[in-house]
DNA sequence: GAAGATTGAGAGCTCAATCTTT
DNA sequence: AAAGATTGAGCTCTCAATCTTC
């Protein structure tokens, strides 16, 4: 880890600039998906990731990548949803270690209740501000970023992150 | 809420890119932090932004205001970090209400030691699949949408976010 | 033994209440 | 009464261990 270049003015100021729009963003859509749906930014995502999947069902693994949750929350997230009815789950006849969760009637409605107030506040925050020509353009760079990441993930085989300060926490 | 449309595919392609990709880069910029130097991305937030300040100290709210953290959590940061010698803790003389968190010598060469492999890190995951050009745009078009939620954060008087679907939950 | 899913324990974070100083 | 900061309670999330089925 010798010769490692700080981050240039507009680098630092790209990142800055990311994380504190995205943490901005995640609590604001929180918030108003709460006050107007009684749903958190996770469960809606759960319930859309449902509702555009064949048969309105999906096993948890599966659900638990598209909706980007670990498969521990995964599982608690989908009871309680179980429990307030939005969801229901059962047991796949094909392959007894698994499960599917399936949206329910009441699911579908609350769904279709919630999704345009959520729209609206996602374009009011995010889109109503940004120039619609380099929307493609920037869905494709973060995707290629994103996708390194899950593959790659670990990165204790490179050089260019183990090295650094010493001391193994956690 | 009557007239709304859904996102364009360029629109969903964006958001959904977007948010994966922060997810993704959050957790991983964390387990690499911790693994090269015993730090969370919070924990090393806080020691930059101390770094940066003039005196190497900072108060409460202020550095909370800097590493996006309510200042809730900053004070058991910052008492943690405290008890593990990498900053000081101490009330300020002009106002009995406040405290300023100081870098000590071990925080200095804490974040010293630390940030070379973070930067190679950020580098690696990110710089390396963006074009540099954009940049600079980028960043403002992100401070932007951030700049927008830090005021006018609310969105309670706002009809396109207020009415939604009925039941308030939490 | 590996894969799908869940559970217990504990860390991270936020909200509302509190205490002190202004 | 408002501002700075902390605390208690409770929710969210993850890690490692577990159980069952493949």
């Amino acid at each position: 880890m010798a010769g490692v270049a700080p981050l240039t003015a507009d680098e630092a100021a790209f990142f800055r600039a990311l994380m504190e729009m995205v943490a901005s963003l995640r609590q604001q859509l929180d918030l108003d998906l709460i006050r107007s749906a009684g749903l958190t930014a996770n469960e809606y995502s759960i319930l859309r990731c449902l509702s555009e999947a064949s048969n309105r069902e999906c096993r948890m693994a599966e659900l638990a990548s598209a909706a980007c949750v670990s498969p521990s929350r995964m599982s608690r997230l989908v009871d309680d949803l179980r429990d307030r009815g939005l969801v229901e789950k059962r047991p796949i006849s094909t392959d007894r270690r698994g499960y599917v969760a399936k949206l329910t009637t009441a699911g579908v409605e609350r769904l279709n209740s919630a999704w345009p107030a959520h729209i609206a506040s996602v374009r009011r925050r995010v889109f109503d501000h940004l120039d619609p020509a380099i929307l493609a353009i920037a869905a494709d760079a973060l995707s290629s970023v994103a996708a390194t990441m899950k593959e790659g993930a670990s990165g204790l085989t490179d050089p260019a992150c183990a090295g650094g300060g010493g001391r193994i926490a956690r």
